[in-house]
DNA sequence: TTTAAAATACCTCTTTTTAGGTATTGTCTT
DNA sequence: AAGACAATACCTAAAAAGAGGTATTTTAAA
C-alpha cells in the first residue's frame, strides 16, 4: 500500500507538533508539509496533490470557507477537521462545505488514527461528541443539521449587522430594507433562538462566529 | 544540573502531545504527569511538587482560577502559560494571579525552550505579543495593566448580568441597587469602552470571559 | 400545481435603552 | 487634609427595542 499523503493545517505551533508526531509514529503516513494559512494551503495543496488535509479551520489565519475551495479545487483531497469544541451550526457548516470527517482536539490518539485512515479513502469519521451534535439520524451519514434550529441566511445576516452594533434602522439602512422588515426578521429570529432581547442574539451571534468578541477594540487597547 | 521536572496541563490531547515531544527531545526536561483537568493538576502537584506547570488555563476542564490555587499551596513551583490569542485584561489577570511566563500557542519552539529555562528558575518570560498587551512600562515587569481600561469589580459584575440578559431594573433588583444607579454604571461603562449600545457590552463580556457565548442554550440544541 | 417557507412590509402599544445632566457618600492615596 | 475615584441616586427626554398582531410577494419543494 502507498503512503497516505498528508497535509497539516493548523495555525498552533504545539498541534501541528503533536499531530506530526503522531503521523511519524506510523509507516503507513507521510506528512509533506504544514500550511500555517490558508495561502499556504492553497499552494501546498497545488504544489503536492496531498491524499488528506487535516485541518483546524479554527485557528487564525484559516477560515471555515477554506474547506470549500479545496474541496471544489481538489475532489480528490480528503479533509479531516479537528477543532476545539464549538457549536453544532458550525461543526454542520464544516460538513456540509466538504469536510469528509471531524474530530475534536480532546479526542484520543486512537481515535485519530482510525479517522485518518477512514477518511483517506473517503470513508466518513466522527467521534462521538461531534456525531451526537449533528446528526439528526444516526443512521444516515448524509445529512447535518441542527434540529430545531433553522436561522435563514438572511437571518443570519441581519444577527451579524445587530451584533455589530447597528439598530434597526441602520441595519434597515444597510440593506435596503424597510425598519418594519428588519423588525420582523429580529422578532422571527428570537422566536426560533428562544431568547427575549439583543443580549442572547449578540451571543449567539459569537457562537457561531458571524462576530469576533474582539470586534470592538475597546477604548485602551 | 538536575533535570527540570515538568507537569503538563492542558486538555487538548494534540497540544499535550507536542509539548511532551518538545520537551523530551531536551535532556534538561522530564515530563513527570499530564493534567487533563484542575483536579488532576491538584493531585499530580501534590504527588510530585513540580519545578515547572505548563498550563493553557483557557482549555476545557481548567480555569484562570486554578492559578492562584497552585501558586498559594505550592510556592515553589513556577507556571508557565501557554494559551491562544486572548484579551489583555484575561493575560493581565493570569499575570497578576501568580504566573510567572506566558506564551501564545502560535508562537515558536525556541522561545517555548527559552521559556522553559527562564521559568524554572523563577525568572518571567513573555512571547513578543504578550509584552506589547500587558506591560505598561517595557522596562518594569512587575505590574500588568491595560491601559485605559479601568472597569471596576462593580462594573464588570453590572456587565456580567446585562450580558445575561438582564434588564436594568433586573440588575438593580438582583444587587439591591436603585434602576438609577445600575443606570448610571451602564453609561460610564459604555463611555470607558468606547461602545454605545448592549451589543458592545456583550462583546466585551464575552471577550473578558464573564460569561460564554454558550450561556444560552438556544432552541433546538 | 398546490403547498410551505422565506422575505418583505405595516400597525399599535409598552418597556427599555441611551444620552444629557447633577449630586451625595465613602474610600483610598497622597 | 485634599484630591481622586468608586458607588450610589435622581431628573428629563428622545430613541430604540420588544411583544402582539396582519398581510403580500417571492422562492423552493413536493
Amino acid at each position: 500500500m502507498p503512503k497516505i499523503k498528508i497535509i497539516i493545517a493548523d495555525s498552533h505551533f504545539l498541534s501541528r507538533k503533536g499531530l506530526a508526531i503522531v503521523l511519524e509514529e506510523n509507516a503507513d503516513f507521510t506528512v509533506l508539509s504544514e500550511a500555517l494559512s490558508a495561502s499556504d494551503l492553497v499552494n501546498h495543496s497545488k504544489f503536492y496533490h496531498p491524499d488528506l488535509i487535516i485541518i483546524d479551520y479554527t485557528s487564525a489565519n484559516f477560515s471555515i470557507d477554506n474547506i470549500q475551495q479545496i474541496v471544489k479545487k481538489y475532489p480528490n483531497t480528503h479533509l479531516l477537521a479537528i477543532t476545539d469544541m464549538q457549536s453544532n451550526i458550525s461543526i454542520a457548516k464544516a460538513l456540509n462545505m466538504g469536510v469528509t470527517s471531524h474530530l475534536l482536539k480532546d479526542c484520543d490518539q486512537d481515535e485519530l488514527i482510525e479517522a485518518i485512515y477512514k477518511t483517506a479513502k473517503g470513508e466518513k469519521f466522527m467521534c462521538g461528541k461531534i456525531a451526537s451534535a449533528v446528526l439528526i439520524d444516526k443512521s444516515s451519514v448524509n445529512e447535518y443539521t441542527c434540529e430545531g434550529l433553522n436561522i435563514s441566511d438572511r437571518e443570519m445576516e441581519i444577527i451579524k449587522l445587530i451584533a455589530e452594533g447597528l439598530s434597526n434602522k441602520e441595519v434597515a439602512d444597510k440593506l435596503f430594507l424597510s425598519t418594519h422588515t428588519v423588525t420582523t426578521h429580529r422578532k422571527n429570529i428570537m422566536n426560533k433562538l428562544g431568547v427575549n432581547n439583543t443580549a442572547g442574539l449578540v451571543l449567539f451571534a459569537v457562537r457561531e462566529n458571524l462576530i469576533s468578541p474582539n470586534h470592538f477594540l475597546f477604548a485602551g487597547n
